[in-house]
DNA sequence: GCGTGTCGGTATCTGGTGTTACAAAAAAGT
DNA sequence: ACTTTTTTGTAACACCAGATACCGACACGC
């Protein structure tokens, strides 16, 4: 198969990374690497069914979404070229897919059996450790990022969630004057309440003096206080 | 330093899981562990400080937790002789602890470089392979705990938890009569709820004539509403 | 038997949050 | 400059869930 032509979106997904071009195009012999083509609307993988390898999106546009029992889809992931998906099931002892994942658009995937990429290699490629490296790289990052998303649900009052992203943005860009880098709709999705409750209580601490903003520009007046409805 | 005293607690461990012990006798002697001491109250690890490797508890009682901005401890994990901690954030780009692990009781811990592990082995140890093989798997299934976390946690009804932790229980028990593997205490810290806002809910769900239950001994009477009810 | 402790159910009360709907402001398109 | 769309603030209301306190059932030790 022609795996020459998608050697550069490969050669920028992250697990590949710090590989060049031609170390890619080597590694895909060596990888065995399958490529299927989907149209819209078909599934490049489907929840609850056998877990054949970890995927990579090379054309088009895939999502990756749960459905619970009733039948509600949530979207968890918008996946673009270069994209991962199946990489934590990899290497758990699960063996079928969490998530389902369908095309949005005319799309091509590239799948690796999890054995290639962990296997002992014939060729005994010197970059295998690389590819392992990153493996837990990408695996460990994904775990950060839902340790991450766990405190924020884990915080019980609306003020909470507030106070504590404020304080991480503060921290991240070390001044109390800042932009927040979504707006309303998607702060209150991200911090799992609804936009008006958002709205009135931000208000409400602007009206006891601890922060000020305007659309996405904050500044926070009183951190004592803040720090102090953390929780 | 004398390993081959803790040659036993090891190979019990995840990280060595499949290995036998005279396998990690021989693996100790390549990864160059570091053991530590500590009195009750010491930390083995300090949130925010460097992370220097990945710790095995050998001995005695350890916990790791968080402390918020406001300076509340929520405790994540209490760590037993061979548990392993610092998996995660080992190959992620993070560079210091998340978490602040402190002795509960007068304790001793290993401590592996993250470089020994993935690194190469001078030796070529040919048990290398599968030692990152046991550490993708216990990252991938820490992440896999996680993403279920994040799931019950995203659920903003009590009654939506309830119905998909029972249905749940349900798919893995195959029966619509099952035993609770928790009290009623432990199964409201689990899904975030009060305990008394769990009876209540459960309680009012019995009379609606879906559930019907006695202490840990739950039976499912109407699936089709349990299923409707779950979000 | 009796006290003691644990566990689960129940009642009351209150406050925080979602829902809905609408208005004002800003941004974008024409 | 005008309309259209998006974004944000505001208000009223209902209601779910937490806090607290108390009671009954049961297990255990003496």
């Amino acid at each position: 198969m022609a795996f020459e032509n998608y050697v550069e979106v490969l050669s920028r997904s992250e697990l590949f990374r710090d590989f060049d071009r031609d170390e890619v195009a080597s590694m895909l012999k060596c990888l065995e690497p399958k490529i299927k083509e989907y149209g819209k609307g078909n599934y490049l993988a489907v929840a609850g069914e056998e877990f054949q390898g970890i995927g990579i999106v090379l054309e088009g546009e895939a999502a990756a979404y749960k459905e619970n029992i009733a039948g509600t889809r949530v979207i968890m992931v918008l996946l673009k070229p270069g994209d991962v998906f199946g990489e934590i099931v990899a290497f758990s002892s699960q063996s079928q897919w969490p998530v389902t994942v369908e095309a949005q658009q005319p799309c091509k995937a590239l799948f690796i059996s999890r054995e290639k990429i962990v296997g002992e290699c014939r060729h005994l490629c010197p970059w295998h450790r690389k590819l392992i490296e990153n493996m837990l790289m990408m695996v460990s990052e994904r775990a950060l990022t839902l340790s991450r998303k766990v405190e924020y649900l884990s915080i019980k009052s609306i003020r909470g969630k507030i106070s504590t992203y404020l304080l991480e943005q503060y921290k991240k860009t070390g001044k109390t004057t800042f932009m927040l880098p979504m707006n309303r709709n998607e702060l209150a999705d991200f911090l799992n309440v609804s936009r008006p409750s958002l709205s009135r209580e931000m208000c409400s601490m602007r009206d006891e003096g601890i922060i000020d903003f305007h659309r996405a520009s904050v500044r926070i007046k009183d951190l004592q206080a803040l720090k102090r409805m953390a929780q």
